[in-house]
DNA sequence: TAGGATAGCTACTCATCAGTATGATACAGC
DNA sequence: GCTGTATCATACTGATGAGTAGCTATCCTA
């Protein structure tokens, strides 16, 4: 079980949280030193564990991957892989932050777009289904509260929290600005995160379709629905015009 | 790792298969005793044992619940739940099935309805949601191909398309009777089961909303669509009178 | 009522795996 | 060259948990 398991987490090492180890170091010997080539090799070497994590997890899971492969895959022994990174956890924690990063992006993005609501939403989205098509898709949709501390939990829980309180958001004011049909902003919400994370289960890289393509390709479904429209092209155009305009 | 473990699997106990053990050494003995009062109760007891599995996985995820957790549930010991379950596979198998079914049952149901391809999709969706929001909803969606053997995941696999071939065929359907509008069926399919699939991570009982009205409010949400209709309603009163007609 | 089948328990085995203690090597700065 | 720090390996600990051996009790049938 996790939370037994979880015992030994407090009993951290010096070198726990890595970079900020080093430059804490760094510190007390020279004002800033960090910009060194050693100080860069580690961040690199650590995001290159990350990124074999997210590969693994992709592929066997979470709990089917050991920390033995994940060292393995990187040719390295697994106390080196402890070197760059406290514990498991917090390696799943990092991919889910890599993987949630680049959608908090649009949405500030999104922010400064001078379009209707449902084109601002249609930006956000593109970027959302591209973030979950990606090598971190996985982690983010996939990591489970019962796989975390009560702390990673809770802030994982707060970054899905933003994600989707920002997507009701924008429902509210397309319904408000007339660009979206009016709908329950909580529920909509739901169907539409849930479809796009959905992808993160059966999407593999070297498929016919890019991220990008597949979310451009659910975009249109939301918006026609599947009661047929008449005036279905007209409307979309529109839409896409008025996206352009404001785009640039 | 699952495939290690998996090692120990091909040996097995006579006792195995449960029922199935049951009415060999039946055979052996005398014709079909298996009506009598023993055979009965250890079905019951045999299902007990799936649905606390479920309720366990659903809680704590399927790595971090261990069989003594489910023994506990039960108040039995472990080997009195090995006794009747062949190994943790197999109890996650049997809670896939469990929740897979009734989904399987509604498109049987769905294709003796005359009715537009769309009313019949409306009506598998609804089970559908409704499935995914039961207590084997979890099981159904999560159990992952990594956790399974490789018959048991094939086994799980050509379900899972069954399913998802049916959504697309409807789909195809509607496009061409013309209750739906035009779509890659293919997508579109993936779309809406996954967020359906989705409920499973959200929903939780004794939640405001029952499954089958999350399913009814997904239903609308798809097929109105995120552009605004000026005919929505009537639209949405033609295929409901349609579907209520064909019913009954 | 004897004997076999059914149902259950206690107490194990054994593999796995997260995390660590300890030591070796390389490299930077003096 | 010398010293301390960064980096990495070998080889371990300790806990967990799936699955089993073997014993006991109960029930059904002949």
């Amino acid at each position: 079980m996790a939370t037994s398991r979880r015992k030994t987490a407090p009993g951290r090492t010096a070198r726990e949280t890595g970079p900020a180890g080093t430059s804490a170091t760094a510190a007390r010997s020279s004002p800033w030193r960090a910009s060194g080539e050693r100080a860069r090799d580690r961040q690199i070497k650590r995001e290159a564990v990350i990124r074999a994590a997210a590969h693994a997890f992709n592929h066997k899971g979470y709990h089917n991957t050991s920390l033995d492969d994940i060292a393995a895959a990187l040719k390295v022994s697994k106390p080196t892989v402890y070197y760059y990174v406290s514990n498991k956890e917090q390696l799943l924690f990092e991919c889910f932050v890599a993987g949630i990063e680049p959608i908090r992006g649009a949405f500030r993005k999104a922010r400064r777009l001078k379009a209707s609501a449902r084109v601002r939403l249609q930006a956000v989205l593109g970027h959302y289904g591209q973030a979950v098509a990606s090598e971190f898709g996985w982690c983010m949709v996939r990591a489970e509260d019962q796989d975390l501390s009560p702390v990673m939990s809770a802030h994982i829980k707060s970054l899905k929290s933003e994600i989707d309180q920002g997507i009701r958001r924008l429902l509210r004011e397309g319904v408000q600005d007339g660009s979206i049909h009016p709908c329950d902003p909580k529920m909509t919400a739901f169907a539409l995160a849930g479809a796009l994370n959905w992808i993160a289960h059966w999407y593999r890289e070297n498929q016919s379709m890019t991220g990008a393509q597949i979310a451009a390709t659910f975009i249109t479904i939301f918006e026609n629905g599947l009661i047929p429209r008449v005036n279905a092209e007209a409307a979309r155009r529109a839409g896409a015009a008025l996206a352009g305009r404001a785009r640039r």
